[in-house]
DNA sequence: GAGGGCGTAG
DNA sequence: CTACGCCCTC
């Protein structure tokens, strides 16, 4: 059988709500997988999941700023919502999906940004950048009790050169610098993980997941960086049939920065 | 020939630009007179009343607050836009509008709504408000050099017991405590002003210009007022030929408080 | 450019 | 309830 699992920066749930029902009718992901929800639990727009089939929901948000969510077809267990740099914000929540056939644990991710200037020594925000990823180690492709075990999420980091419109001019920018995409890409491989979408679509090739609202064109000047991410454990690969890339969804009416990831998987059990 | 008048305060006309054009393409007034329209000079939206057919625009208007803007098909002059108060607020407008046979003086007001507390010992905006009345005595039915005078706009006052929902239960609110209501009356009069809606509609029959946010459901409930005002110099009278409260804007997609009221008059030379 | 928070205004 | 300003974050 298929199972879709979709991640997406939604920035604020419940001003994108329609946005947010539109794709589930189109896409029908078995999971969806929300960062920047911007939203308290007892304020999650719960019923108009339920309503569209998802009834199975686990979130972790507070008010205004971060907050994740996992929304599920399938029985859902959450697992941890952990606090990583133990500021108390809402950046990370673990549950176990229960397809027919196969146990699968999901850690939902949303990495700080880090601020403008890539210096931990003048920029707290940067610091704690590079703090929560040193932390994201303790975070491995084990599956614990599950069968496999997937870390998607917005990570705010474009690891590969390809994975930015110009890697040359982003070099000193947020998301891109050596010391961000090297930790990323050393957190990934030490933890044994898959970067899936770069299993499904060449390195060679530019992919984005992202485009400022600050371009006037995003989709002409195509600006793009690819912050959003699907990493899975190895035996995960082999049953990964293909992954979505939502582009249109930046061209929506008042959209989100992100785009909308779709990683489809035969799970044979 | 007919000449048409229209007077609303639009509460913000760049967030309701599409309702002010859908308002004038249906009722094609020839002059139009706005109130609050939160927006400074040089971000009116001048070219879509261009494009509309109204070459002739004056504005006065602010960051954020008040701002009053009359909108002409005919050639139009803007006379002075008086500091009321001294504080350099934006809250008046006088123009003169040279229709084919008549030059038809227009003043444009939004007076202060006051607060809450109707005591001008302890609310310095019921002050503001009372002092605001005062010096509109100073603008009378005097056309000056124009054919005919009308004072237009959000006056922020229920003189009548008809003008509001319950007469009674608003004596003590104000916009229709007896402090306001007997100043607008005396103003009024001792300007040698007409109250044309009243002149059009018996001030036997409620008429409502205005319908607070807060209520749930207006349109059932229907605690109106009547803020919004058409006076005329006396010679006006046998020329105007009707007026209408557009009661139904107040339900239109993201409506202004305020509804258009349009006077129509036999201008004969 | 576009969210959110808050406070102020109507 | 709605719209602003200001300040913050991304």
């Amino acid at each position: 059988m298929t199972v879709s699992v979709a991640t997406w920066n939604i920035n604020s749930v419940r001003l994108r709500l329609p946005l947010v029902q539109s794709f589930l009718e189109s896409w029908q992901p078995d999971v969806l997988c929300l960062q920047e929800t911007k939203c308290p639990n007892d304020q999650f727009p719960l019923k108009a999941f339920h309503r569209m089939g998802y009834e199975h929901v686990e979130m972790h948000g507070q008010k205004g700023y971060h907050g994740v969510a996992t929304i599920s077809r399938f029985p859902l267990e959450a697992v941890e919502a952990r606090d990583f740099c133990g500021i108390g914000d809402t950046r990370h929540l673990d549950c176990v999906v229960r397809t027919p056939r196969r146990a699968l644990r999901i850690h939902n991710f949303y990495v700080p940004a880090g601020g403008d200037e890539p210096d931990p020594e003048i920029n707290p925000k940067f610091r704690h950048k590079l703090d929560f990823l040193e932390e994201m180690r303790t975070i491995t492709a084990d599956p614990g009790g599950a069968d496999s075990v997937l870390l998607v999420g917005d990570l705010n980091i474009a690891p590969l050169e390809t994975d930015v419109w110009s890697h040359k001019q982003l070099l000193k920018v947020v998301s891109h610098t050596p010391v961000e995409t090297e930790t990323l890409e050393d957190v990934r491989r030490a933890g044994g993980w898959s970067d899936l979408i770069r299993v499904a679509i060449p390195p060679e090739e530019k992919i984005y997941t992202w485009w400022s609202y600050r371009a006037r064109d995003w989709d002409v000047s195509d600006r793009g960086r690819r912050l959003d991410h699907v990493w899975g454990s190895p035996d995960l690969e082999p049953m990964l049939s293909d992954i979505t890339v939502l582009r249109e969804a930046r061209g929506w009416e008042k959209p989100s920065d992100h785009v909308p990831v779709i990683a489809r998987f035969r799970l044979d059990g």
